[in-house]
DNA sequence: CTGTTAGCGCGTTCAT
DNA sequence: ATGAACGCGCTAACAG
């Protein structure tokens, strides 16, 4: 059967659809015996009110629009998590659209459009004058972790060139000399600036970069493990851009029968979960993944509200020393 | 400033709004001269259709409701990735609503109505009564392990019976005979489903039942391991009703010096990809979990097509035995 | 307090 | 091929 309307419910009631609208919405001017009346028709006919339709006509979603690269892995889950818990404080729903490839992002920016009040976008591996063109102007919207610098959008930023700085110093700190980085795919702003920090600190102590690109994956950190121990035979520690990576180079040392961080220290980045579950436990960057999603949302209510305050706000991640890089032996 | 409106486009080309509607829909009686310069107009404007209104005109929402329990731990979010991966390849937008506490839990459903084409419902620890009053008749919905038998909606369902009686015979049959059962909470309808089958395998065997009840938390199954040890000081083997409980117990028991599975075996349920990073590897039940995301969206998308068929689709888990289950030493 | 009317922004008849 | 008019379901402004 149909859906009742709200005229199906006006007619049953014998009253205006202003009157329904009035009473359902909880209005102080309405008969409390109307009320009533109106309440125990609306139930009889198992009226539910149409959201678009409402939406529509008050010029409200009470919905945010959230666009990740992708579900896979822990990461981006913690941020949704971090998303969800401040949004469901505030009423929102989340309006969840995957950026896969960069073509059809734009397209799924657009049909979000009159369907949410705003929008939070991560999306470190698009082309940023793609996706700041993208976005309709008139949605509100903060970019996290995205390549563009977001000069006229609220933006949020891991310093991921400190974070792998301090990391790579670390490692060198604990007698580590010959450091490979397992880096993310170099289409990713947020790959690259931990890039930029390894290489830093590397040229600061005076010691040669060796890169071997990744892609953030598991199985590729586990893939890439055997070529690294092969071009870098003296290779002491390996810093792998994010923990996924980190864990899947960890099996294949311990496939390989290496000895970490005995032989081999090993340094992930984000501290996930699983980072501190797995054994040895993963010495990491600690990233406030959930704490950048609850931020993000409320800096989006603010944005939503008329705030023009654009800030870039940079959160510094946090160096969490386990397992994995205890000192070398002498 | 304001959005530009299909309004604004016709206007400015000179043109009625339904030939507007029409040459940027792709309709084919659109003269291409005329439709290239709608297309001009639009762009310079900066038109971006407002999907809210085209959903209310069109009646179709292209989206779906989904409605979890927790974003928590790796299960849900492997379910949402499945789902998510299924609903972008027809193109609908995900619509996520967390269902913490069931008072609420009707709320949230109805303010989904006129703004999803169906839902996608997980909630085994909802009373199904409660539930089934809450979902407006009128859309289609496809129930997950629900608690409800699911007379008039399609269901998708775990048989956890039969996998928690298969992991309990595993266990007896690898030499455990006091096999402590680690509980997820009795509101929940699958963790009394496992319980019932870790009953029927003990009193099969004739075993004594021994059940701790925790609520399929990390935390919760560290916490109660010292508990298990004292009640059962001669427990052979942890049985965990997920695998994110056993890990938990994984971790307490190696604090305590617990040789697993020297002297106790350990066993977990879901098969997360957590599960077989760590170490030593956790032996588990296998629950295609994204699968099951993927086969909702697919159930779904027939019942919004009119489909009435609702049938009740159950899936049998898959014993993994990995090291914490290693034949017990004689 | 209540009913009437006018939109919200779009797709879609029905004429022309 | 194009335009005028109507309706999707609801809220809000305006009378009474």
């Amino acid at each position: 059967m149909a859906h009742a309307t709200i005229r199906d419910v006006a007619r049953e009631a014998d009253v205006s659809v202003a009157s329904v609208s009035r009473a359902l919405n909880g209005h102080s001017n309405v008969r409390p015996e109307l009320r009533r009346h109106v309440e125990t028709v609306a139930a009889a006919l198992g009226y539910v009110p149409h959201a678009g339709a409402r939406n529509l006509s008050m010029a409200r979603a009470n919905a945010i629009g959230v666009v990740l690269p992708d579900l896979h892995g822990e990461f981006f889950s913690e941020t949704l998590r971090g998303i969800d818990r401040a949004a469901s404080e505030r009423g929102l729903h989340l309006l969840l659209s995957n950026l896969h490839d960069g073509d059809r992002a734009v397209g799924m920016l657009h049909t979000m459009r009159g369907r949410v009040d705003g929008l939070i976008i991560m999306a470190p591996h698009i082309d940023p004058a793609l996706l700041l063109a993208g976005i309709p102007p008139s949605i509100p919207a903060v970019l996290v972790n995205c390549a563009a610098p977001g000069k006229d959008r609220p933006t949020l930023q891991v310093d991921n060139g400190a974070g792998a700085r301090v990391m790579t110093e670390h490692l060198i700190a604990t007698g580590r000399r010959a450091i490979v980085h397992l880096s993310g795919p170099g289409s990713n702003a947020e790959a690259r600036e931990r890039v930029a920090g390894y290489c830093a600190a590397m040229d600061a102590a005076g010691l040669p970069q060796r890169i071997i690109e990744g892609d953030f994956m598991q199985e590729t950190g586990a893939a890439l493990t055997p070529q690294i121990l092969h071009d870098h035979p003296d290779a002491d520690a390996i810093f792998a851009a994010n923990d996924m990576m980190a864990i899947g180079a960890m099996i294949a040392l311990r496939a390989a029968g290496v000895d970490v961080p005995g032989r081999i220290a090993l340094a992930g980045f984000d501290d996930i979960p699983l980072s501190r579950l797995i054994s040895p436990s993963l010495t990491t960057m600690h990233v406030d993944i959930a704490g950048i999603g609850e931020r993000a949302v409320a800096r989006l209510t603010e944005a939503i509200a008329g705030s023009k305050d654009h800030q870039l706000e940079m959160s510094l991640p946090e160096l969490m020393v386990r397992e994995t890089t205890q000192k070398k032996p002498a």
